[in-house]
DNA sequence: AATATGACTTGCATTTTGCAAGTTACTTTT
DNA sequence: AAAAGTAACTTGCAAAATGCAAGTCATATT
């Protein structure tokens, strides 16, 4: 991505776009926030095909940034943790409207209603993925299955 | 960019970002939404350096998305004037996220004490860009100077 | 008629991606 | 304790996307 330093305008929409505007850095976020991933492995078999080579790049990436922090874990010294840092998980509401968007005005995987739902309780969803992150609470926060679009989600 | 269709996970946050999950397109937008710009030289001088071909290929997917629509202006007929869908004004809150986020977080050219107020006025932000766009009025929605990190903004 | 302007194309060098196949450092199994 | 996993990456390339400079083409203006 922007690796290379361009004299850009200094807008915090632009320089947000610097560090994760591509088509992979929100959805290693959002696996960590949503889905309750932690690990490489996890990341590289979301469904999406992300390449390990670009998958260790964005990690490293988002690490520089700030917003992301690995944490080896003590009983394997081969797997690291992933978790969020608080700028991290101030990316939530970015996060959300992606996702009310995105269920708003394309076709998705997911139940529309459901999401409608979220749009008119924002704070609540927010609140709740904070709670969720505090406690280390990593069940998925929506039932993420392969629900494509013809499969009615959960009812 | 995501030109070729991949097999993707479904998930309404990775069928945005295939559409605007790059480094432009939402910049375009955002000229479009607070800034007031309509024309390919404006976007070409918004200072962000975006490259002409880089700018019409971005123009064109986002208007196959059906995200923007050109007009022709009238009086001449060189001019195009880009406008927002409504699928495009839609994006206000994603925009708005990430300027909150970018303000809060990064090194910007602006005036964070003026983002944190938007921020806790999401709604009020969001009714005036809906307001402006109604009727036109092209004026910025913040005084988008080349205010560097130094120059304390307005006052 | 000559010059200018707005919106793009085109050509080409440089970067970034995507893919397949390693590698390295542990862990678990036998 | 040796063999066989497993987790997290690297590496090597081919293919695609990007950046840059220059050019085109249809109006407008002078």
């Amino acid at each position: 991505m922007a690796s290379k330093s361009h004299p850009r305008s200094g807008c915090p929409v632009s320089v947000s776009l610097e560090i994760f505007g591509d088509r992979w850095s929100l959805l290693i976020i959002r696996d960590l926030m949503v889905r309750g991933f932690r690990t490489f492995r996890q990341f590289e078999e979301s469904g999406e095909g992300i390449a390990t080579n670009i998958l260790a790049e964005r990690l490293e990436r988002l690490e520089a940034a700030d917003i992301i922090a690995p944490e080896p874990e003590k009983t394997d010294g081969r797997r690291i943790n992933y978790r969020l840092t608080e700028k991290g998980i101030d990316l939530a509401p970015v996060l959300l409207e992606l996702l009310i968007w995105g269920a708003k005005h394309e076709r998705t995987g997911v139940d529309c209603a459901g999401i409608a739902k979220m749009a008119r309780n924002r704070e609540r969803v927010l609140t709740e993925v904070r709670r969720r992150w505090g406690r280390r609470d990593t069940t998925p926060l929506l039932p993420q299955g392969r629900t494509r679009v013809e499969g009615r989600s959960t009812k």
